[in-house]
RNA sequence: GCGGCCGUAGUCUAGCCUGGUAGGACGUCAGCCUGCCACGCUGAGGGCCCGGGUUCAAAUCCCGGCGGCCGCACCA
């Protein structure tokens, strides 16, 4: 690939003609930040509109947008401080940078999983791990952790975050989003902005970002109704699918099913899930990527994150990297609404009704927490809580089996003894039950979206560039221009110009240059439409109107320009249609 | 963070080895020309990533930083 790639040259024109560029260039620019230009945040804002307009406007989701910086206690709950840290040791003599645990696990044999950074540092002395490149000896085991730190206010104790995900804001916002849709479920929440993560070596220009722009949406729905009452609309549908069972078997290539295959085969474990993979597949198709260069891959246990059930990647073919992950499909079950319960002590649960009460036989946690605060001091508020959520029969049978039950929180697990926690059969009249509602989360990356519908785009036709953007998403809509620069057709063009403004349109007008070079300035940032003033307009008020794609040309009353861009853009009629076809002598 | 390659107008690039403060192409702007696809002519503006060192003199040599690409590691 000597040539320059696709990557180069879409990056190149994005730079150019003001799409984006690194951010702080005049002082040397800083790695995984990412400045839009003027066409770069027209077509991001398109973009966004669009999948709100797909995902938020036409699904039953509610949008919002809530803050970026929250207080620590909020990525306690969510165990993004536990599982966003990783301990990192450093070569004394080389300097390479190593996961301490990985290495205690390689060449001590012994699991390092849930270990303090001190019991690290110590087991990895005890055991004398050294560096695996040059046998240097390792300093002290250091947490490196993702999450951007900062202070709120002027304590310096006061520890705050930015965001690594949007998708907090909707957890801790259910009780409110849940009352404002009138207590039904299933029902989302969708959001779209900024985060941010310390990523160690951001790299791959526009797709590894520090700070960048998520669109995601949680949707909660009753976890003993996982029915999707839209599948009907899907079944048929195929996607492309490659499973964690696949890729244990070794398959590289993803299979070909239907909706209603991978749910019968398993492949995809929730039905809301299935559903929004197949319109994150049309949504990328309108995007400009055909089905065959996209498809879902399920993330190993290994590489799931710490709340998901299960995770698919739908991930795009690009120019340069193969296959880039472009949104992520996750199961997050109950883990956040649970989290977020037992660290806030609100209640989080939906009330279910049942048709009419019903006496049952259950089994309650009976807790002494006497013994509970004496075995466990401060924590024994959170574990009474975690207990609340947790089912019984769980419990009882841990307890009768093993005499204790292990119960988890991040990064700490506490054992539970009868002493503790006594399970008791009762029997009770309910009227409904209290459920956690399960989540499924689709989430986008914009930034990555623009850069594949830039690539998808990008197209040469002889030494010009033609950005075939998917019309609806382009930055600047129509572009007028007056054939000549005299004889009163500018004066007749910028008319034509403001009275498309007045409709709403993205216009720009251009005189400068021939017809030829503004054509070609307009294909090359992908204006759908040129409309020129010629002699013939001074005449009978017609001008013509030029499709970027196939360079025809049509003759169009200038009154009747904004029916009939609307139409084109809405794609009710074809170019042809859109008024009596031109012969140009081009 | 490690290793390799790299950093010159808006963009692409010559010059760097063999120090003497930069040349081109495209684009942009102004004017002429131009009756539908980057035509032509005239003119203008615009640059050595940052810092330090060596030297009479640094785009050029040396060191450090920052950034880019590739590989390793990392990627909740």
């Amino acid at each position: 690939m000597s040539e320059p790639d696709k990557y180069q040259k879409v990056i190149e024109l994005a730079k150019r003609r003001g799409f984006f560029w690194p951010s702080y260039e005049i002082y040397g620019g800083e790695a995984g930040f990412l400045d839009y230009g003027p066409l770069g945040s027209l077509l991001k804002r398109k973009l966004e509109q669009k999948w709100i307009d797909w995902f938020v406007r036409r699904e039953n989701v509610v949008l919002i947008d809530s803050a970026i910086v929250a207080p620590e206690i909020v990525f306690k709950a969510s165990g993004h401080t536990a599982h966003f840290t990783d301990p990192i040791t450093t070569c004394k003599k080389c300097g390479r940078k190593w996961r301490a645990d990985h290495l205690l696990e390689e060449q001590a044999k012994i699991s390092g999983e849930g270990l303090t950074l001190e019991e690290l540092g110590r087991l990895l002395a005890e055991h004398g791990v050294r560096c695996p490149e040059c046998g240097g000896e390792l300093e002290q085991p250091q947490a490196f952790n993702e999450l951007f730190k900062t202070t709120i206010g002027p304590y310096s104790e006061h520890v705050g975050f930015l965001r690594p995900e949007t998708a907090q804001g909707m957890f801790v916002n259910f009780k409110r989003l849940y009352d404002l849709v009138r207590g039904k479920l299933p029902f989302g929440a969708a959001q779209v902005g900024r985060c941010f993560r310390n990523e160690i070596s951001p790299r791959q220009g526009p797709v590894r970002l520090r700070e960048f722009t998520i669109m995601e949406f949680e949707f909660f729905f009753n976890p003993k109704k996982p029915e999707c009452p839209k599948l009907s609309e899907v079944l048929g549908e195929k996607l492309r699918l490659l499973p964690e069972e696949l890729i244990k078997r070794g398959v590289e290539e993803p299979v070909e099913v239907t909706v209603a295959e991978a749910l019968d085969r398993g492949y995809i474990k929730a039905e809301w899930s299935a559903y929004f993979m197949v319109r994150a597949k049309h949504f990328l198709n309108e995007l400009g990527v055909p089905d065959e260069n996209q498809y879902f891959r399920e993330k190993l246990p290994g590489e799931r994150a710490h709340y998901s059930a299960q995770t698919y990647d739908q991930v795009v073919k690009l120019s340069r990297w193969g296959y880039v992950e472009v949104s992520g499909h996750a199961w997050r079950t109950d883990y956040d609404l649970k989290m977020h319960m037992a660290h806030s002590g609100e209640d989080l649960r939906v009330f279910v009704p049942y048709g009419e009460a019903r006496k049952v036989k259950r089994l309650r946690l009976k807790v002494d927490k006497a013994r509970l605060g004496a075995s466990f001091k401060d924590k024994a508020t959170l574990i009474l809580r975690l207990l609340e959520v947790t089912p019984a029969e769980e419990v009882a049978e841990a307890l009768s089996r093993e005499g204790v039950y292990q119960l988890k929180s991040n990064g700490e697990t506490f054992e539970l003894t009868r002493e503790h926690v006594e399970v008791v059969e009762e029997e009770v009249e309910e009227k409904g039950e209290r459920i956690l509602p399960s989540v499924v989360e689709p989430s986008f990356g914009l930034d990555r979206l623009l850069y594949v519908t830039l690539e998808y785009a990008y197209t040469e036709r002889g030494d010009r560039v033609v950005l075939r953007l998917p019309r609806d998403l382009a930055p600047i809509e129509v572009a007028v221009f007056p054939l000549m620069n005299k004889d009163g057709l500018p004066e007749k063009a910028r008319e034509i110009y403001l009275s498309l403004l007045r409709e709403g349109f993205t216009v720009e007008y251009d005189e400068s240059g021939s017809i030829g070079r503004r054509y070609a300035r307009m294909d090359e940032i992908g204006t759908p439409y040129a409309v020129t003033v010629d002699y013939q307009t001074l005449k009978d008020e017609t001008v013509t109107l030029r499709d970027r794609d196939t360079w025809k040309q049509v003759r169009v009353p200038a009154g009747r320009l904004p029916k009939v861009l609307r139409s084109l853009f809405r794609g009710e009629i074809s170019f042809e249609k859109a008024g009596e076809p031109l012969q140009t002598s081009g």
